[in-house]
DNA sequence: GTGAAAGCGCTAACAT
DNA sequence: ATGTTAGCGCTTTCAC
């Protein structure tokens, strides 16, 4: 093209880069500016990148693509990098740490200009591994807690704390929690926000109770739940590490018949789209992702074009949405009978 | 490297090449995959790519990367790709062709080895410009129709055709359609559907209507809905384009205090998630979007590796889910009053 | 203000 | 079986 318009390749390579095209007459610069126009060329990223030794691409990881906790994640990060002309790698770690690191090596192969990571496990080899190789990255939502990655997530902590609070002050005497493998820091966050809660003055004289669950979805809050029943439980209110086990815990629930909110209450976390739309709608925690995923690509180009910013662990505030799956603790044989709340030992013979 | 292992360059590419390195002595070759291996060394993407004219990317685009249908289409383009070392770029069109077809034109400039784009509109463009470029492109969902591009879709207009026979099957005389924005095959193959459902021999003397949104999600669903309502609805089911926008119409339905079924039916369209949680549970048509896009990305690569397959355009068999949403047509009122499901013209007031 | 030339890291055609 | 050389398309010294 740079013979076409009858100058020299670097001429017209300086012509198209706004950082030299000031050392071009301007006459020369239209002239290039139309020919490559005309000829539909820009150049070959893949041949700068080379030689340059930067790319105008980024590389975002989540543990799962079709939850759709991710979806405003996903499109927020993607957006926001768009804007400064980047484009973005997606792959899926599947909740598996190897996965992840090997994603990551291929990202790395790939030049990335820089990372945001929303599937660091806590002291993830993963987080070493981006540091190392001094890509700069960005931890959203999961903070591996390395002292050298900045990162985005809620208040975890706090909400759920908060959430104890709020059930607490319904009355409840007995809560379980059923949080998600500890391996993140959001299920151990979530979980220092629970046993935080049960420290609260107002939970002198409660009981409480914590279930790991093995993964993050519905069948899982379901067979959980289930499991619990099974097992005579004494809560009244049950907390989930999110939303999709809050829906499985509630498919459980309907499915021997007890009512939620009358004899149990039930939470989540994430304020998924369709939290307010079941029966009963589910109190649950709000979760920003568009914003995270806004600030953390935000935050990410700013290390990549800035160089080293301040490690920052930004957390944003959670708020409760209280809607019908919570209620006041049902009064009846509360405290003379603490197994109260099982109803069947046996809910429906075989199905559990 | 090759350096480090006491060999030259092209040596060592074509050891660490699994389609050269049966030229290379099996005992140099080992000794430069353990010098590599030790060294942590792969080769540089960009540089083969810069040499061979081939790259390890693909690309994928969606018309809105928060829509939950879009999930596990994301997810298994992403994973089936990956199984062949190709590496996803993702983006969103935001229904907007002149998007598209920016977003065409930047992977393209990275060389993408292919592209799975969900978000073609009926004649787009874009779908030339895929063309004219050469790249191995496939269309998702939405059939550009053009005459050199394979797609892969639900059969929606088979779909919404046993929707409407459903519903006349349940005794509805009327019975409107929200369509989305007819720009894309999706839109016009579900109107397909249901213009053929209309002139089913049971549809005599039943009147059907269509409206037209303009959006794709739960707003405008309840916006559309309390329009309707507001202007006499006489229909007794609802189809819809999609689940968010019966999402929207059930909220405005329990909005005014219509009950559906027994007052007015509602169907949707992908089975979301979340679909069968809802009160009542949405009747719809499946929509199998993880094998889309696995069948999408297998399409895919035999594009790219064989180069020409013959076009092809698959369609999915969809399946009616019958759910809570529809039921009989409600007995009174039916024939002597054709505004009988007109409730309220102005359900709530300042509400429309 | 523009051209010449080198080189980013790799692979492939051509030696030997 | 391996080394040599050229060149993918670009940017960036260095020269003028």
């Amino acid at each position: 093209m740079a013979t076409k318009a009858g100058v020299h390749v670097s001429t017209a390579s300086r012509a198209l880069n706004p950082k030299s095209e000031h050392r071009i007459s301007s006459k020369t610069v239209s002239k290039i500016e139309r020919i490559a126009e005309q000829l539909g060329y820009s150049a070959n990223p893949l041949a700068s990148s080379l030689r340059t030794q930067r790319t105008g691409t980024v590389g975002l990881v989540v543990p799962n693509l079709s939850d759709p906790l991710f979806g405003p994640i996903i499109a927020s990060v993607q957006e926001r990098v768009a804007r400064d002309g980047y484009i973005t790698f997606v792959a899926s770690s599947d909740y598996k740490p190897e996965k992840l690191l090997s994603i990551i090596q291929t990202m790395a192969r790939q030049h990335v200009a820089g990372l945001v990571i929303a599937s660091f496990d806590l002291n993830d080899p993963a987080a070493d591994l981006c540091v190392e190789m001094g890509i700069p990255t960005v931890a959203l939502l999961r903070d591996p807690r390395h002292p050298d990655l900045s990162s985005i997530a809620m208040d975890d902590e706090k909400g759920v704390e908060a959430l104890v609070d709020y059930i607490l002050g319904l009355g409840h005497k007995a809560v379980a929690y059923i949080t998600a493998p500890l391996a993140a820091s959001t299920a151990q966050n979530r979980l220092a926000g629970f046993v935080a809660g049960s420290k609260l003055p107002k939970a002198a004289g409660c009981k409480f109770e914590v279930i790991e669950s093995q993964a993050y979805d519905i069948e899982e809050g379901e067979r959980i739940m289930k499991t619990m029943l099974a097992n005579g439980l004494e809560a009244t209110a049950i907390l989930c590490f999110n939303d999709l086990l809050a829906v499985g815990a509630l498919v459980a629930l309907k499915s021997v018949g007890i009512s939620c909110p009358e004899r149990i209450s039930v939470t989540g976390v994430n304020d998924l789209p369709f939290a307010a739309l079941l029966t009963p709608p589910l109190t649950t925690l709000h979760n920003a992702g568009r914003r995270l995923g806004q600030e953390g690509a935000e935050l990410l180009i700013r290390l990549i074009e800035k160089g080293d910013c301040p490690v920052e662990h930004i957390l944003f505030p959670s708020h409760i949405v209280i809607r019908g799956s919570t209620g006041p603790a049902p009064k009846a044989r509360q405290s003379d009978d603490n197994r109260a709340t099982k109803v069947r030992r046996k809910p429906t013979s075989g199905k559990i």
